[in-house]
DNA sequence: GGCACCCCTG
DNA sequence: CAGGGGTGCC
């Protein structure tokens, strides 16, 4: 069966799955064709229950067709050789003499199909089925247990015979039924919240399960049968299906703290005591009406229909009353399925509209924003990767690869302190532009002491750049001679600073520390935010943030890993996981973690995993084994590392890739990636330096400062983005200010050499090669880690 | 000649 | 981003 994985892929964004799109698949039978070329579904939040008439008696028809089809066929197949085989024993949920519970169960699965249908998302539907036949052997196994009890307690209490006995075992089977509903609106709302991200109601969950169990408690002997029987189920599910939800996502949303359900449960509680008695009018082995309900979360109310007055209507009225309750049954799972759906439809619907233009509250998906797991996980990936490469540390321990770093910071020096000056420069008013050391501009202080290197590099998120600015990368570049992309907010406030003022709106804290000036507001962020936050889960997911000790051989590069120390680290929040996270997520993930070899084999030469982006390559992910072939998340690693090295080792690479399996074929591809990544580095370089020169012959009469400012790359300059777009594409990795510099090194290379003329030889980029070759700086040793850095 | 890199092209 | 040709170095 698919894996529900593609759930999260680029190519099936959430709002897509999760859209109760009224589209063609909404035409009973007409299945959507699993994501390709279906249009994103306008969402509308439903004015009106989407599923609830379609339970109407003659309503639901059982149409099933395509994927689904063959799931829920292969699904009712074995339930019917269940109900089959095991009706004398084990498995009594659903006896053929009885007519409601078949078509109850169609019921359901028509109504549960239908959701499906409009969640268009046949992974979802996949992971449904799967999910439900789960339950289905859950229940199994808890029905012996149950089975046993039950016939203890009726052993124990009365004998009966004839019609009493018949309908004794009506009852049951009745109860069978709901409890096999019970647990599949269970499972069906668990896929819902974890699909739609909900946590709360779990959490509601469990509250309700406690008063439930109470309650439950207090009525006595045959009270206990059924709440063991619960708990058993619900543990025995929870056991299970925590692994798959578990914490991540009663961690992570807090968005619908405030849910309907709420008020629903609010709302019960305002007649328990009625309730109460009415369940202490049951019977032994009577219908745990309430507490399967409410156990699950649910509100299925009954309409009216409660326990005792079931009851009552089949001790009086034989099997016709016994009819009846089947048919009230059937309405009430129906109508309850339906509201289930409904309000978590519109739930999701009314999320979503909360939040319409959400880019700027989603990209905080920034580590402070994400679940605590996300955000653990982000420290060791990206804070402690960004944060702790202090320059001192590095100094001395660079690898073979440069040279020394000693050599390359005086190199770097040297550079930024007008070796690059032009000789013969035209401009003679203008050396000293030009020799100004890049990094005063920003941080002068710290700058003045340790110029351009002597500030630690990245040793803490600059409060002025707390995030990164997501300009999206394909906007066009403006008309060069318009708004210089170099120019930094001092000289140029208008346009750096609208683009200043975008990364500061993307972080928490720092937009009020830079006043704007009239800024226009900032265009909308067309970032793939869902696809991001799914990302994350995966990451989380795949990390295994107690694996990574390494062995002391490998010591010699370790000694400044601030990621070594993330194991060690008490979590700054109590809440956080301490375990592995792997197994939090959905079960397949973890077959694909652990298990994923066979896949990663097939993985190589894909071409279709790339098909809405390259993300599904976390899914690859070895937590500790080699893979063959190079999956999207080392490329994006990859580009991660070209941050620190741009021309790797081969060595190097088999350093920072432990869980590539080298050979001549992924060594030259690996290598040809950062070859590309050069290439696209220089030709951005070039493009920028070319601009500023023609800017600077344009605007001779201006301020020297301009000038010289169009020769940085903070990180509020267009080529910064556009750098950072290309390499850091999620934006979840803080640029290490050696990159920055690097990058100001080599701009003002080219703009050095096309100011002076040199770019008409043929191999006037190989000085320059040469330079930036020798400003590589040791890789940081998170990096080492096998797997995907986040993003 | 082998290798690495650059450059161009698709 | 990959493939392939060109170039220079060892």
């Amino acid at each position: 069966m698919d894996s529900p994985t593609d759930l999260f892929d680029d190519s099936s964004p959430q709002l897509h799955a999760f859209a109760p799109t009224l589209s063609s698949t909404d035409i009973p039978g007409v299945l959507p064709q699993s994501g390709a070329g279906r249009p994103p579904p306008a969402f509308r939040p439903p004015g009106f229950p989407l599923i609830h008439h379609l339970l109407q008696p003659g309503g639901a028809t059982r149409r099933i067709g395509g994927q689904l089809n063959t799931n829920l066929s292969s699904h009712r197949l074995l339930e019917d050789r269940n109900m089959e085989e095991n009706a004398g024993e084990r498995d009594v949920q659903v006896e053929p003499g009885v007519d409601g519970g078949d078509e109850v169960e169609t019921e359901e699965e028509d109504t549960l199909l239908r959701v499906k249908k409009r969640h268009s998302d046949a992974a979802l539907a996949a992971e449904w089925s799967q999910d439900v036949l789960k339950v289905k052997r859950m229940k199994l196994e808890n029905r012996q247990r149950d089975g046993e009890a039950d016939a203890e307690a009726d052993g124990g209490g009365r004998r009966r015979e004839g019609g009493r006995e018949g309908r004794r075992r009506e009852r049951e089977e009745l109860k069978e039924q709901l409890e096999e509903a019970r647990e599949r609106l269970q499972a069906l709302q668990e896929k819902v919240w974890r699909a739609f991200g909900e946590k709360h109601v779990e959490e509601e969950e469990k509250k309700s399960r406690h008063r439930n169990g109470n309650r439950t408690a207090a009525n006595g002997r045959e009270g206990d049968v059924g709440m063991m029987e619960e708990e058993d189920i619900t543990e025995g599910m929870y056991d299970e299906e925590d692994i798959d939800s578990g914490e991540i996502e009663k961690e992570s949303y807090p968005l619908l703290s405030t849910s309907p359900f709420d008020n629903f449960h609010k709302q019960r509680k305002v007649r328990p005591k009625e309730k109460e008695g009415r369940v202490e009018r049951g019977r032994g082995g009577g219908l745990h009406v309430e507490g399967v309900v409410e156990g699950a979360g649910l509100w299925l109310d009954c309409g009216g229909l409660m326990r005792g007055d079931w009851d009552i209507g089949i001790e009086d009225e034989g099997e016709e009353g016994g009819q009846k309750f089947a048919q009230a049954l059937k309405l009430e799972l129906g109508s309850a399925v339906a509201r289930v759906i409904d309000r978590v439809l519109r739930l999701y619907t009314e999320t979503i509209d909360l939040t319409p233009s959400s880019p700027p509250a989603a990209i905080s998906f920034l580590p402070s924003d994400v679940g605590n797991d996300g955000r653990r996980e982000r420290e060791a990936w990206m804070g402690l990767l960004t944060r702790g490469r202090g320059e001192e540390k590095s100094r001395g321990k660079e690898e073979k690869m440069g040279g020394q770093d000693g050599e390359r910071e005086k190199q770097l020096q040297m550079m930024s302190n007008g070796s690059a000056v032009p000789p013969g420069q035209p401009h003679r008013a203008e050396p000293a532009d030009l020799t100004m050391p890049l990094a005063l501009q920003r941080s002068p202080d710290v700058r003045k002491a340790h110029p351009l290197l002597g500030a630690p590099l990245s040793t803490h998120l600059n409060p002025s750049h707390p995030t990164l600015s997501l300009h999206h990368p394909a906007l066009p570049r403006p008309p060069p001679l318009t708004h210089p992309p170099l120019l930094p907010p001092s000289s140029q406030p208008k346009d750096p600073s609208s683009s200043f003022h975008l990364s500061s709106s993307s972080s928490s804290s720092s937009s009020s520390s830079f006043p704007a000036p009239p800024p226009p507001p900032p265009p909308p962020l067309p970032l793939p935010l869902l696809h991001y936050s799914m990302q994350q889960l995966f990451s989380r997911s795949l990390h295994h943030p107690q694996l990574p000790h390494l062995p002391p051989s490998r010591k010699d590069y370790l000694n400044s890993d601030p990621f070594m120390e993330v194991p060690s680290h008490p979590s700054p929040h109590p809440s956080f996981p301490t375990l592995p996270l792997l197994g939090h997520l959905d079960p397949s993930l973890v077959r694909h973690a652990h298990g994923g070899r066979e896949r990663e084999r097939g993985m190589r030469g894909d071409g279709g995993m790339r098909g809405g982006g390259m993300d599904g390559g976390e899914l690859y992910l070895t937590a500790g084994g080699t893979q063959e072939g190079l999956s999207p998340c080392h490329l994006k690693k990859a580009k991660l590392m070209f941050f620190y090295t741009r021309y790797p080792s081969s060595n190097t690479l088999k350093t920072y890739f432990p869980d590539v399996k080298f050979n001549r074929c992924v060594t030259s591809q690996m290598i040809k990636w950062f070859s590309n990544f050069r290439e696209f580095f220089y030709i951005q370089m070039e493009r920028f330096a070319r601009q500023a020169v023609r800017e600077s012959l344009t605007r001779d009469g201006a301020p020297c400062l301009g000038r010289d400012n169009q020769l940085r790359v903070g990180r509020d300059t267009e080529l910064y983005r556009i750098l950072n777009m290309h390499y850091n594409k999620s934006n979840v990795y803080q640029v290490p200010e050696r990159f920055i510099e690097v990058s100001e090194v080599a701009l003002r290379e080219f703009y050095s050499a096309i100011w002076t003329g040199r770019d008409s030889d043929p191999c006037w980029k190989k000085g320059i090669y040469k330079i930036i070759c020798k400003l590589d700086s040791p890789v940081p040793d998170a990096f080492r880690l096998p797997g995907c850095p986040v993003g």
